[in-house]
DNA sequence: CGCGCCTTTGAAGGAGCTCAATTTAGGTGG
DNA sequence: CCACCTAAATTGAGCTCCTTCAAAGGCGCG
């Protein structure tokens, strides 16, 4: 079902998302050998599953996924949207099993970077080290900025920093920051931001009459960038 | 102010919570040499501030502290509260600068562990790359915990939620985990939540009433831990 | 003993939720 | 190519849980 593919990390388009920068040949020739296989995985489709056992990490080559935590009685919390040169699976190595599920948006492609011989090679590379490290750190950073907004911000104020977040990403991506097209459904955007679709929904209407987002479904124009900024500000300390 | 202490991890009551188990004496003795320092914080005084210049990881060695994030205007979110054997700082790696601010709960001490020496002695011994890289991943894992809980619980089914991981990380330290004074104050705990402070007040009265829990002032009694788990239950998968 | 802070408790108001109906888009088969 | 069908998105109306505002009680500390 998944056919493993040689990969070429060195001709990668999402090395430097990757990858820290200034590797010597040989260190991405080394970096090639362990991430030995690529992985399809169809839209809607599961990398991997909370509980299932931990044993190697993923970088997304193309697509994008959402991570989630399903509760007993069906609801779903949205804890991330991961998109190109992003890593899936962190979440594993602390109990050596998968703590979320994680599911592909759209048809997408991973790299896969068993776990083992990743920290066999940082050992000898201190700048993959270091890279490493602080990809987590980042992560945990980035989950604080979660818990701000879910913890204190209003409803459209939450829609303003996810559309600006999700903007900044594309950017860093080589695609344009004010036009896009959202991988997700609203419901799935609600969960992530702890409101739901309905209000998701109406923060989008009033962007809209606002003038500052042109909606239409899924795609998204960005038109006023500093409101949706202001909107936030008072929120986000500095 | 802080007058640094020569360590002695082999020692140290919490050293099952800093440390892998199993290493040799030999290993130990470098770690004590590269966790050079400690400090101790009084009440209320920050141990690092956001914005600060990351170079060192923290070991609680006696103590709590919270972690949060201030906004603009004056409110702040507690992404965390921190006790003995747990490890502060983990947020300043990825952009070497601290995201949030520590601040002491009560008179406290710390172990100082210099980052750069930890890589270099983690290279070195697996052991201690592997508990350092679970340590980081459990902690995403935590705040996965916490955005569930923020996005998807009622305020009284998150202050469940909240005293039974305190009574666990009591159990854990080897104190009651039915009996424990809170370190924090309501407002504190709200933040936390993502409750205001009068909503964690009520919600502790009704606990009471329901006799569930003995709660006076910061003094906690857990007399029905299965009616607590019960009550979040329907919202932890699993 | 008195002051300040934390906590508790009450009452009223509001932001987002629930329930429900309608519209739109995307996919399928004739 | 079009009609049909299903899932997603939009929009409305009433309700709920938490917040806000306010006041009183309790504890610790000087």
């Amino acid at each position: 079902m998944n056919k493993p593919i040689r990969v070429a990390c060195a001709e990668c388009t999402v090395r430097d998302l990757c990858l820290p920068p200034g590797l010597s040949s040989q260190e991405i020739e080394e970096v090639e050998a362990i991430v030995g296989t690529r992985r399809k995985i169809k839209r809607y489709q599961e990398l991997f599953h909370a509980g299932d056992g931990f044993g190697s990490l993923y970088a997304i080559r193309v697509g994008s996924f959402k991570t989630r935590v399903t509760t007993q009685d069906g609801r779903e919390q949205v804890t991330g949207f991961r998109m190109a040169g992003e890593i899936l699976g962190l979440d594993g190595i602390g109990l050596q099993r998968h703590a979320c599920d994680a599911v592909a948006l759209e048809d997408s492609e991973v790299c896969v970077i068993p776990f083992e011989q990743l920290e066999e090679l940082s050992r000898e590379h201190t700048a993959l080290q270091h890279h490493f490290h602080r990809v987590m750190s980042r992560e945990l950073v980035n989950d604080q900025g979660l818990m701000l907004l879910l913890g204190n911000m209003r409803a459209e104020e939450r829609l303003a920093t996810f559309l600006l977040n999700m903007s900044e990403r594309m950017r860093a991506r080589g695609f344009s920051p004010n036009s896009f097209v959202l991988r997700m459904s609203r419901q799935e955007i609600g969960s992530y931001l702890g409101l739901k679709l309905e209000t998701v929904s109406r923060a989008f209407s009033r962007f809209n009459e606002m003038g500052m987002v042109e909606v239409s479904q899924r795609e998204i124009r960005l038109k006023d960038t500093g409101a949706l900024r202001s909107m936030v500000e008072h929120c986000t300390g500095t």
